[in-house]
RNA sequence: GCCACUGUAGCUCAGGAGGUAGAGCAACUGAUUUGUAAUCAGUAGGUCGGGGGAUCAAAACCCUCCAGUGGCUCCA
């Protein structure tokens, strides 16, 4: 998709049209736009200035991203001639595909066939697709009867100036392009699926229908891109979980709550112990608090005004309680028994603590969206000095992590940082202009009151938000780690760094995150004696590695498609007599193995070697001994691995090895 | 919560112009004793997601609830 062209830059004179600065025949060449200006413009257009302009073609990947916005335009075509009385709203692409939000009456999988016929049918008609100038006025007149488009053109268009519409026959909207210049351009393409879209319209939230579909500029990428679907379908955790008997969801009593095997919580308990050696050779102690506490912490924490929603509450006789959707003020808790001093910081506590939040039923899903899950979470109570070097060993471990995990698997990072232009959607300090009292909220600005003195003059400080995301920053970029800023992506409470895994299938996992954190530890009142004598705020850090057990081990899952390393598989070796004659032999084998710590399952059914194969082949197993009368006399066994190479070798030389696999944490296996 | 699709045996699925259920695999029993993805025969297994309705009659039709899957961030 992504095929590189030549496209050496072209010349081109003031007023030319791009399509007359080509050679003739270009256009054949698969040639539907070009850059000029750091701009993708159509073909048609006419340069502003004597320049150079490069040629996209439709296989690159800027050109497969207009492809895919011509066809939604496309689709919004169809529809109108189909559905007259429909009302667009907007289609743009996507990353792999695109779709368009219309209002319409749903409409059902066999109506989504008969609409990509009629795109197949209005491609064919080779319509040119050509952009018109139109001023304000005149687009307000040519979409009035859509609020949609009014809606856009009032939002988008300034007074006074004009915008673009593109045409295809009888059927035209409103869009600055580019598009490609002509329908059938638009042949390997395919509708995939119906979904409603929450859209805001006149201040009103509507449900507007969002068909999605997918383009490509070529048939074979088409199929490709449905082939790896499938793939992707094939890995999901769900599925080979449960072959792999790891889990249960039991949708009727514990719907959106996992529930592990035996097999499934070996696999979890392995995590554990990896995040136990590392968290305790990074100075991290661990603590253990309970699952209910009284909801007059989560009202002190804040949790209960922004998370409530999303939490399990009850109450018992007099008193409100809440089931823990975080961990964090139990920490807090903790941490609080004492009085420290700058000489005591950071205190890091550690704990695999499970939280519980009531996702909304449409939200649940596999072990990526569950309702309990467990972080791996940690807390470290710091001064503000301490804050760039905590984060420095904390990405130093994630690192290490994810490479003892999933070996050279690409990461990045992300710095998530608060929107400045909307302070209301966080956690920020306030300074009243009548009585200077500071203090902390969060809320629509209009409705932010002073809590001394009720005034509404209030100034917004952004001092400490400033200072914790200038920490992140700059440990962040001490370690050369590429990472991306999102203004706005930040957590209520502080900026925080997110992580991100592309798996072997090339899909973008988020994982570990870091959030800064200034403002709970206030709302609990947390000191620390400094140097001075004084008392000087604790500043918090929330971090988990993992993200969650449930999520990395869906991940796991996925990426090795169940073929787990051999340090985490629940079956390590599965040994199989070629017949019961064999019986007493693979007895011995397993117990040795056993004996040096394996988790090791015999298989002693009386079936045929093939069809025993082919029931453990659900299993994964690292390894599969194959034991008959040649290893008998032998005293050996022959090893199937993972990968299906096969060795017959000394049950000593077997069994050294695949612990020192095991203790390194290999990914590789010996053979 | 909203939209589409789906829910029949442990698993994968068939059936269905309405006449109270089928297959393969798994399980169990017996025979077979096997050399790297299906040995044979037999047995057992289901309130067709729950509830309600029209019907002489519902797994099928209608209503409703529950659950699962994919979407609901990417702006003209």
């Amino acid at each position: 998709m992504t095929t590189r062209m030549d496209s050496k830059p072209l010349k081109i004179k003031k007023g030319q049209k791009f399509v007359d600065a080509l050679a003739p025949g270009y256009l054949k060449d698969g040639i539907i736009a070009v850059k000029y200006q750091n701009k993708t413009v159509d073909l048609q257009m006419e340069a502003k200035e004597n320049g150079e302009f490069t040629p996209v073609y439709l296989k690159s990947e800027d050109g497969t991203r207009i492809l895919r916005h011509s066809s939604a335009h496309l689709l919004a075509h169809a529809i109108t001639e189909l559905y007259p009385s429909a009302l667009l709203n907007a289609g743009p692409a996507t990353d792999d595909g695109f779709f368009y939000d219309i209002e319409m009456p749903p409409v059902s999988t066999e109506q989504l066939a008969e609409i990509e016929k009629k795109m197949r049918e209005i491609s064919s008609r080779k319509l040119p697709i050509t952009r018109k100038v139109l001023s304000k006025e005149q687009l307000y007149r040519m979409f009035e009867g859509n609020p949609y488009k009014i809606q856009k053109i009032r939002d988008y268009v300034p007074d006074g100036t004009s915008s673009t519409v593109y045409e295809q026959g009888n059927f035209t909207d409103f869009c600055t392009g580019p598009h490609v210049p002509s329908t059938d351009i638009i042949k390997h393409f395919r509708l995939t699926s119906i979904a409603s879209a929450l859209y805001k319209v006149n201040g009103e939230q509507k449900h507007l229908l969002r068909i999605y579909g997918t383009a490509f500029p070529d048939e074979s990428s088409l199929k490709q891109y449905f082939v790896l679907k499938e793939e992707a379908q094939k890995r999901d955790h769900r599925k080979i979980g449960s072959e792999m008997d790891l889990y249960v969801f039991d949708s009727e009593n514990a719907p959106g709550f996992p529930l592990y095997t035996p097999n499934g919580t070996i696999i979890r308990d392995k995590l554990i112990e990896y995040m136990r050696g590392l968290n305790s050779s990074n100075g991290w102690t661990e603590v253990a608090t309970p699952h209910v506490f009284r909801d007059t912490m989560w009202k002190r924490s804040g949790h209960y005004s922004k998370y409530r929603e999303d939490m399990y509450l009850f109450n018992l006789d007099e008193d409100g309680y809440a089931i823990k959707p975080m961990n964090c003020p139990g920490h807090i808790l903790i941490f609080r028994r004492n009085m420290y001093s700058y000489r005591d910081l950071p205190v890091k506590l550690s704990e695999f603590g499970t939280v519980y939040r009531y996702e909304k039923s449409g939200e649940v899903g596999g072990l990526t969206r569950p309702r309990s899950f467990t972080i791996d979470d940690g807390h470290a109570f710091l001064a503000l000095s301490q804050v760039e070097n905590e984060i420095v060993s904390i990405l130093k471990m994630i690192a290490e992590t994810f490479k003892t995990l999933f070996g050279g698997l690409e990461i990045s990072y992300e710095l998530s940082l608060i929107d400045e232009e909307h302070p209301e959607n966080f956690l920020v300090g306030y300074e009243c202009a009548d009585c200077g009292e500071k203090f902390d909220l969060r809320g629509a600005v209009d409705q932010l009151k002073c809590p001394k003195c009720g005034s509404t003059k209030l100034r917004v400080n952004l001092d400490k938000w400033n200072e914790a995301s200038e920490a992140l920053r700059s440990a962040i970029s001490s370690l050369n780690l590429p990472y991306k800023e999102t203004p706005g992506d930040a957590a209520f409470y502080g900026p925080k760094i997110s992580v991100y895994l592309k798996d072997a299938l090339g899909r973008k996992w988020q994982l570990s995150t870091i959030q800064l954190d200034f403002f709970m530890p206030s709302n609990f009142g947390l000191t620390y004696v400094d140097s001075s004598g004084g008392k000087s705020p604790v500043i918090m850090l929330h971090r988990a590695v993992f993200g969650s057990i449930e999520r990395i081990m869906a991940i796991l899952i996925e990426n090795y498609s169940g073929k787990l390393p051999t340090w985490l598989s629940p079956y390590q070796v599965i040994v199989v007599p070629v017949s019961e004659h064999y019986a007493d032999y693979a007895q011995g084998v397993a117990s040795a193995l056993k004996k040096s710590g394996l988790r090791v399952y015999l298989d002693s059914t009386s079936e045929t070697l093939n069809k025993k194969l082919r029931l453990i082949r659900r299993f994964r197993a690292a390894y599969i001994c194959v034991v008959g009368e040649k290893e008998q006399e032998n005293n050996t066994v022959t090893v199937r691995s993972r990968s299906d190479t096969m060795k017959e070798m000394r049950q000593s030389e077997f069994s050294e090895a695949i612990a020192a696999e095991i203790e390194k944490r290999n990914i590789e296996q010996f053979m």
